[in-house]
Formats: C-alpha cells, structure tokens, sequence
RNA sequence: GGGGGGUUUCCCGAGCGGUCAAAGGGGUCAGACUGUAAAUCUGAUGGCUAUGCCUUCGCAGGUUCGAAUCCUGCACCCCCCA
C-alpha cells in the first residue's frame, strides 16, 4: 500500500475533481479500501467511453484496493439524466438483463474477482432495488433529499432550461445512484466513489445521503471527460461508437482506431489507458517530438489496448490484417484467412461461372458496391484508384478471372485508400 | 391589401434564346506528396448498351427550328409599403 495512487492519477491527469485533495493521498496510502465505480447496461457492451472509468478501477486495485464494479440494472431502468440534453427511452427488462450479462463478461478482462488479497466485486442494484417498496424508498431516501438542492444538480438544471424538460422518472435518478453508494459502504465497506466528470452530483448525492442517514464520511472522486484535441468526443468514428465487444468492433478496427489517433491526443491515451511506467510514457512523447512519422506512441497504444480487450490473439490478428491490408498483393491465402481479415469488410455473392466468363472490372467495382453508376467506377479506374488484391487497375478494360482470385473462391476489391469490397465466387 | 425580388445540378451561387450537363466556390471522391496524419498541389464530380443517346435548371402548359433562359397559370420563399 506504499504506492501513491493519487499521486499516480494526478499525473496521468485522471483526476478531475475530489472530495478532499489533501486528505485522499494518505487514506488511500495507510490502508486497504473499497471503491465502486457504476455503469449503465444502456447498450449490450462497454465501449471506449466506459474505458477510463474501467481503467482507474483497475489501477486503484493493482495499488491494493478492492474495486467493486456496479453494473446498473435498476439505475439503467429509469436513465440517468447526467450529460443527456433529452429524455431516453426506457429499455425493456429483457433487453437490460442481457445488456447486465454481457457487460459483467467484458469487465472481467479488467479487474481480477480470484485474487485472494482484494478481489473485485461484481454488483448489480437491480439485486436490492427490486423489491425495496416504493413507500419505503420515499420514506427512508427520500426524505433525506431537499428539492431544492436536486434542483440545484446541474444535471437537473440544464434539462429544465431546456423545452424538453425532464421527467419524474429521470429527476428521481440521483436518488437510486446515491442510495447504491449507501448499500455498498454498509455491505463491503465501500467508501470511495469514482466516475467520469458528469458523475460528480450522483457521486456528492450518495454522500450526503450517508451521512445524514449513518452519520458516515464518504468520498469522491471524477475522471475527466475523454475528448480530443479539438475539443470533440473521443471513442467515435464517422460509424459511430468505438466498443469493446468484437462483434460490434472488430479487433482490428478497434486497433487502428488507436493507431489512428492524432499526435496531440496519444500521450494523453498512453496515460489515461495504459500501465505503462511514468519513464516509458515520456519516453514516448519524446519521440512523437522527435520522430513523428515512427508513430511509436500510437503503435504501443494499439497495442497495449487491443490486448487488454481482444487478448494476445485478437492483437496477433489485428496486426496481421494491418500486414495484409497495408502491404501488397494478397495472393496464395486461404478463404477462412481473408474472412477472417476482412471481417467487417462487405461482401457480394456471385456465380463462379461469371467469373470463368470474365467479369469486366467495371462491373465488379459496381456489383461489390464500391461504385454507384459505372460513370463513377470508369472514373475511379481511370484516375488509377482501383484495386485487385492490392494492385492497382491498369486500365477499364480489364478483366477479372479465376487466376486472379486471392484465395479458393474470393477476390479482394478496393477503391481508394481503404475502402474495400469481397467478390466471393461459390460454384 | 399594394409593390418588388426569388426558386439552377449534394450545398452556396453564376447563367438570361442556340457554342449549357450548365461558370465559380464549398463539399465529396481519386491521384501526387506524407506518418494508414495535417497542410498543399492535381484531377474528377447526372445516367447509359457512349465520338452518340437519355434525364436534369420549383410545377404545369405555351411561343420557337431550338428554352435554364421568352410568355401564361400554379405552388412555395424573401423584402418593402400599409
């Protein structure tokens, strides 16, 4: 317990906001604590946007801590009305149980539940919610709740300056937040909140809750918000969201959205979402100086992250596809190889004997959908942006046969830098 | 209620009887350069069975050998005066 984590979260620039800066350090240094951070099954995986708040779970218990992940299926029930300009809709019970599961899996990639010493926790609220009465919750919580301070709640006050307003349901939302923050400290002894920027008045209400109801000191503490360089959010592509779950983002997108990230943003990264030392971080931003096109801070980001999310193996073939992807002709591979490369890449079915005939590469750019009229695809030829395997097109009048496909049944088409399209030939 | 202006290809915006698929800019796409970047430069930017054909300039009619361009009606928008 002799690390200074605070110390470590400050320089790392994870510490927006705390409840007593001086006090925090040593507490923290002179004993085992627990701490919960809680997120909202509002989608069935965590994405880039839940990275930092998992990540600080992870680091308070590599220091010693007992971490306790809060996975909300009450809270996620009424929406949190924090950060939101409007009303959401209410999922179904169904719909967030299945969210809660898949969630609860993609955590344990973060936080160890085996260790002997400090093993994390995994709690859902829904568990002592569900049948915690409406009469009893407003006598026993809401009482405890001036109107006028959750009035105050900048979370509450924006959605009322707004036409849209808020409802009763989402108004409520602090108070479930806060009682969960009360339920943990007395069954594990939980007495440290942490999440992003926009957490801080649930985080504040849970504490005032404690102590007018125990008479017990709870802290606080917020991450800052993740946004880029200029200024808009991190965790998003031009097709949304940045997640965690293959099946949403492949392993290879998922690595070149981090080999991706601009200059001014990775050391920011490197802190926020790695472990690596405080030397090796500065290291790195040294060479960004020096060497900016060696992009060694993006590649070890890359790495780093697609690691902790997809394993050694969705890293290995992230890389690969990079390799492939990036380099020149693909030839001589097989079709479960290219699949599994070109896993998000679309693709179009057509009849082998098409391609015995010869297809004119005018027509596979239309039918692979990486043109919308041949007008386009002639153009695209033309102008030398189009691509067999990897080379380019010499000319419109070429032809496709089978002695160009890249794998048994499959040809791999590209228009441009990167956008790609598969021509697979079934008999 | 009266007077005036407008509606053009993804957007802005020229065109005001043939040489108009329609200037210019933006956007987008591609190429060069590069770091799978930014900036910059270059090219492309309605469709097709393609030295030609078809569709497009608010909508519907009309004049003319020929209309985005002229006339009539309709719809919508803006400005000024009441």
């Amino acid at each position: 317990m002799n690390f200074d984590i605070f110390a470590d979260l400050r320089w790392r620039g994870l510490i927006h906001q705390s409840t007593d800066d001086a006090f925090l350090p040593g507490w923290l240094m002179s004993g085992r604590r627990t701490l919960y951070a809680g997120f909202d099954p509002t989608a069935d995986s965590l994405h880039v946007g839940h990275l930092v708040a998992m990540m600080v779970l992870r680091r308070f218990q590599k220091a010693g801590h007992r971490p306790i992940a809060l996975v909300g299926g009450a809270t996620g029930m009424i929406g949190d009305p924090s950060g939101k300009s409007e009303e959401r809709n209410l999922l179904s019970r169904e719909a967030l149980l299945a969210n809660v599961q898949s969630m609860q899996g993609q955590m344990r990639r973060f936080l160890d539940f085996d260790s002997s010493e400090n093993a994390a926790i995994m709690v859902n609220n829904f568990d002592w919610m569900e049948n915690y009465s409406y009469l009893d919750f407003l006598r026993d919580v809401g009482k405890c709740f001036p109107i006028n301070v959750m009035l105050a709640k900048d979370s509450v006050k924006n959605r009322l300056e707004r036409d849209s307003g808020i409802s009763y349901t989402e108004f409520s939302y602090m108070l479930l937040q806060a009682y969960d923050f009360v339920y943990l400290n007395e069954h594990f002894g939980c007495e440290l909140q942490t999440g992003g920027s926009d957490q801080w008045g649930n985080i504040t209400a849970g504490i005032d809750l404690a102590r007018r109801l125990r008479g017990v000191q709870l802290y606080g503490m917020t991450n800052p918000l993740l946004t880029k360089s200029d200024g808009t959010k991190m965790g998003k592509t031009e097709s949304g969201a940045v997640w965690l779950s293959r099946e949403r983002t492949s392993p290879f997108k998922f690595y070149q959205y981090w080999i991706n990230v601009e200059d001014a943003d990775v050391g920011k990264c490197l802190r926020y979402f790695t472990e690596l030392s405080r030397d090796q971080i500065e290291a790195l931003d040294a060479a960004v100086k020096t060497d900016p096109a060696k992009r060694e801070s993006q590649r070890r980001l890359a790495e780093e992250l697609t690691r902790l999310v997809h394993g050694d193996d969705g890293l290995r073939r992230a890389q690969q596809a990079t390799e492939v992807l990036f380099g020149r002709e693909i030839s001589g591979l097989s079709d479960a190889e290219l699949g599994e490369i070109f896993s998000d890449v679309p693709s179009k079915d057509l009849p082998r004997s098409r391609l015995e005939a010869g297809i004119g590469i005018i027509d596979a750019l239309v039918e692979a959908g990486l043109a919308s009229s041949k007008g386009e695809a002639r153009r695209t030829v033309e102008q030398g942006g189009a691509y067999l395997n990897n080379q380019r097109v010499a000319g419109i009048d070429a032809k496709l046969t089978p002695a160009e496909l890249a794998s048994e049944t499959v040809l791999v088409l590209r228009s441009g830098r990167k956008k790609y399209a598969l021509l697979r030939f079934q008999a």
